[in-house]
DNA sequence: TTGTAAGCGTTATCAT
DNA sequence: ATGATAACGCTTACAA
């Protein structure tokens, strides 16, 4: 493979030259560059980003390490990161932790070592934990979709508080009494924020929470089928479950169905995120969408911001709104033993919260509207 | 951050003990060793792979160039990829091209000036195109999914045709007479060789193709949507409906649904490529299953051997065995408008077809067994 | 507008 | 077993 000083010899200037070119720099003649974009074609010449980078200390290289790849939640987020940064001419490496704070350590030394420019991380838990390597190597960061206690930096997230009331008080509104909640792993914001969520709503019904009917696990379909099978063993009777994810939701889905029980007409669902196809395989399922790509894009201007300014900024931290999505279908079209015509999802769209928490100041919540 | 001088300073050594004992090196003192190590540790240091690159000329990274990363089937490639890719030590880029061959192209010059030491590529179509840039730049590469014409280069896939044949076979089987195909784009070899197993398992059950019953378009929902739409506004009467993948076959669950036509009562559906959860939502679906976690690791598996060889190999050919997952549920658990109790779905599981192709030979293929 | 020289942090080579 | 030196391919700083 040729290098800049091939292509300098081929156009008769210096390598700096090139160097110059390649870089758009202004102070390049007319017909020089003409000459060395010419050798540049005639070689095939690829500037070596390793060597580039080794030098200018800066890898236009980001990292964006999640949770979860196989969640369309987060593959959406990675199309926003990854728009973001190309648009600016910085690639993205994708790092899936599977939840898992041992796999979340080994990448965050794998990119320190690769030097990437920042990082957008979903952290394994609400604990700094091993986060702050990140801090302690001054790498620029942005956290999504969760919070982390202990350390001040840039975040971008949906609204969970503000939509897992109005998934609540939607049931609520439809007569719900018992509601029971399958939740993430404690130590995670947005599990905490759900959870917060539901028993608000609750509240201003004035409903008193049952502590039986809330369980906790993973934001995986393994777990929310394991916590529902332990919610309708016990004598408690829901008339309606909330997932706090997508992927619990499809774990309830499972385990209702073993159990013998039809959703919605046994026992009423709704979750967090929404599923690509939902409308048409879960025309019941009521759902609070979070703008997932407009997560990302946020998360990687942000970082973006931070990496080419010089200065430094007071910590950002953006809470985009949720909006819920009401289904409710009753006969589907995929199977109706009576033979009934089809009937359409009704959809109906709300705003849910819209909260953007500047530095120093408490988050302002708006009204949830819950149809 | 402390660089390799830092650490030779502190431990009282020179920069090349330090570059051996961090490459594991034999032949350093126990002692000296110790010192060094302890330096490392005093110092925080972490190799910059970026100068490590520049000078050993590999990068130790990969790039897996995909199609479409909602996916699931390529997300579970992506996995293997990167588990067999960590195992030796390398890191993986993952660039998503939306079957965009611009975008690809991108991704190409991207990896190419990244110098990553070897590409899996599902490349997005059949010609050589802009793949032959890796071959120009001598870069190692393993195709995955697909075929291309005109390059000689390792490859995995999984079996397309044998696939394809099993599942219209248990359609004939089941007593279909008219079966429409809605494939993929026409110059992609999972495309080609499904209509051929097709057309294939037509033949051999001695009943004609009608080319009105073939519809081409893209591997996506919304093409599977609007061909159905297509498909079933002529006057064809297809009783069932073969899906090339399962994002075409969820959009002709969507158009099914929107013509009023139940699945599987009025028109029955299979397709290739599982759904995670299909078990509980689409529990009529009956699937071609390829084993995309171990093409994944296969791919990864045949590059890294490319890498770390000196010697030129012949190009390597593996095709991977396709499963057949039968089932059929006419109530289902999710509704049933006239209250019969649940019933779970059967499943079946038979093997389709294993063939691994050697150089320079014909695939061989073995019987399908649908069911 | 162009060029010279130095250096980024590491490893290959050769010497001791 | 350890070290001195050069080199990887590029960009920065300075000079012309």
């Amino acid at each position: 493979m040729s290098t800049i000083s091939d292509v300098a010899r081929q156009a008769g200037v210096s390598t700096v030259t090139v160097s110059r070119v390649l870089n758009n720099a202004p102070n390049v003649n007319h017909a020089t560059r003409n000459r060395v974009e010419r050798a540049i074609q005639e070689l095939g010449y690829v500037p070596n980003v390793v060597a580039r980078s080794l030098r200018s200390k800066r890898t236009r290289s980001l990292a964006l390490i999640l949770p979860d790849i196989t969640n369309p939640f987060w593959t959406t987020v990675a199309r926003g990161v990854e728009d973001a940064a190309q648009n600016s001419g910085y690639s993205v490496f994708l790092c899936n932790t599977d939840e898992n704070c041992t796999k979340q350590l080994r990448y965050l030394e794998l990119v320190a070592s690769r030097r990437v420019d920042g990082v957008i991380i979903a952290p394994c838990n609400s604990n700094v934990g091993n986060v702050n390597l990140l801090r302690d190597r001054d790498i620029a960061t942005v956290i999504v979709d969760r919070r982390v206690e202990g350390w001040e930096v840039d975040s971008v997230r949906g609204d969970s508080f503000g939509g897992a009331r109005a998934l609540v008080r939607h049931l609520i509104s439809l007569g719900h009494k018992r509601i029971a909640m399958i939740s993430g792993p404690g130590g995670t914001s947005t599990a905490e924020d759900r959870v917060a969520g539901y028993l608000t709503a609750l509240m201003e019904a004035s409903m008193a929470p049952d502590p039986r009917l809330i369980k906790q696990g993973e934001f995986r379909a393994a777990s929310g089928e394991h916590l529902t099978h332990e919610l309708l063993a016990e004598d408690l009777n829901p008339t309606a479950v909330f997932a706090a994810n997508n992927a619990i939701a499809l774990g309830v889905i499972k385990a209702v169905g073993q159990r013998g029980l039809r959703i919605p007409h046994d026992i009423a669902l709704v979750c967090f995120d929404d599923f690509d196809e939902a409308s048409h395989l879960l025309p019941f399922l009521t759902v609070a969408v979070q703008p997932a790509y407009d997560i990302g894009v946020n998360a990687a201007q942000l970082l973006l911001g931070r990496i080419e300014t010089t200065q430094t900024l007071e910590p950002r931290h953006v809470v985009l709104p949720t909006r819920l999505i009401i289904r409710h279908s009753c006969g589907s079209h995929l199977h109706d033993g009576n033979g009934s015509r089809l009937s359409l999802p009704v959809t109906g769209v709300a705003p849910a919260r819209v909260v953007l928490v500047k530095p120093a100041q408490e988050a302002e919540s708006s009204e949830a509207y819950a149809r």
